[in-house]
DNA sequence: CATTGCTGTTAGTATATGCTAATTTCAACC
DNA sequence: GGTTGAAATTAGCATATACTAACAGCAATG
């Protein structure tokens, strides 16, 4: 429960991450996300671990503590609470909010953050769709990289990972893909390395490695549009 | 206009408000305000001047430059910021803002910063009555160890020195002693070395050194209570 | 099996920030 | 003018966070 450092709330919530997104959490996996030097990842791993925040497995694997998720969880909740509050309250675009956050994140007490979660009705999903800590995507979803051509589908939740590209998440904004918005899949080229999308404001194509990092649902014929007309 | 660490931000603020109040400028009274030793700051104090921060006169007086004086109001302005969210939208209380903003201060993005001013309609005072860079207060304010007994004067600025107490800044709240309240000083007794006020909410008394420190205007008796009623 | 290459680790540095203890400086006071 | 005391400074040290260069470990691959 001990206060720690802006670096050391960036690790624990970048294992946190890494974790939910199924990824291993390996130290050069947050030498690359952080965009930092190993010997530098293992020298602050080394007072994390020290510090009863993470533990190695005999495979290299870092994991975190009860103490360690928790805090984990606790920066997460202020990140997605900070980037609803920047989309909803102050009109900030959804798709930069999250550089702002980055920051705001690490500067809230504790009172702050439960009137906050007050004052913006205790959302339960950030503008990105990520839920918050606590909080599950619906059993059903999927990748859009698992949709079938001729599914329409509901985009649920852009991937954080795809947040740190400013440049690629305004992309998606033009194109709609976005919490919440319909489209419907065209086609899954393995040539192109591709999946096109159809929806009202026109057709568009993400790459796989993209596809794969955006979650939707199916959305059964019957119930189309039945959400966001 | 290089981002600066969140160290540097607090002397900078600190001599802002140093100089606001008129206070001397000098390398112990940073040690004092900071609660950091004097090496530490005759260090920190250093690596301002070769940023280009402070300039150090002969009499060891600490100057600003022009930009660490841009930078300081900037900070200035978001924590001024800060507090009136704090306070107005979220419903923290007047006296206890102030800790929360001081975190917050160095976590907003200038992009952040228009939008929230936006949002709040501008504000021009925070919660304790202190005017935004830019903005002054009326010529005609004291401090409340210049009114005289008799005088009605009302609560226009509680000085930020005052902020870091908040046990203080509770009292003062219990007492109504807050921008906008009024209050008849009755009498000032130099054996106690303090003021006794009297408001609707009841007698009150404050010490000289606190007294010094809140910033009231006078209220001519035919307007009493015109603005507070 | 030996080589290649990724990953992890060590060694050696640098900077910002903090401390205590000791020393210097300087103005104010006797 | 010399003493005194506050303020500034220096010396010496510690920790967190960074880096590059060099090396070690180990698995996959030819």
């Amino acid at each position: 429960m001990t206060e720690h450092s802006k670096v050391i709330e960036e690790y624990l919530l970048t294992l946190y991450k890494l974790n939910r997104a199924g990824e291993p959490a390996k130290a050069v996996t947050l030498a690359n996300r952080l965009d930092t030097s190993p010997p530098t990842v293992h020298a602050t791993i080394l007072r994390m671990q020290r510090d009863g925040l993470v533990n190695v497995t005999k495979t290299k694997e870092l994991a975190l503590t009860k103490e360690g998720q928790s805090i984990a969880e606790d920066i997460a909740y202020r990140h997605n609470l900070s980037e609803y509050f920047l989309c909803n309250t102050l009109g900030i675009p959804w798709y930069e909010v999250h550089q702002h956050a980055h920051l705001l994140e690490h500067a809230m007490t504790p009172i702050v953050v439960e009137k906050l979660a007050e004052f913006l009705g205790k959302p339960e999903f950030c503008p990105h769709g990520t839920p918050m800590p606590g909080t599950e995507l619906p059993e059903n979803t999927i990748t859009l990289m698992e949709a079938k051509p001729g599914m329409t589908v509901e985009v649920a939740m852009i991937g954080e990972v795809l947040e740190d590209s400013v440049d690629l998440m305004k992309i998606l904004h033009e194109h709609k893909v976005m919490p919440g918005k319909q489209h419907k899949v065209i086609e899954k080229t393995e040539v192109m390395r591709s999946i096109s999308l159809e929806s009202k404001e026109g057709p568009s194509s993400l790459p796989f490695h993209v596809a794969e990092k955006i979650f939707v649902i199916e959305i059964p014929k019957d119930k189309k549009r039945s959400i966001q007309p």
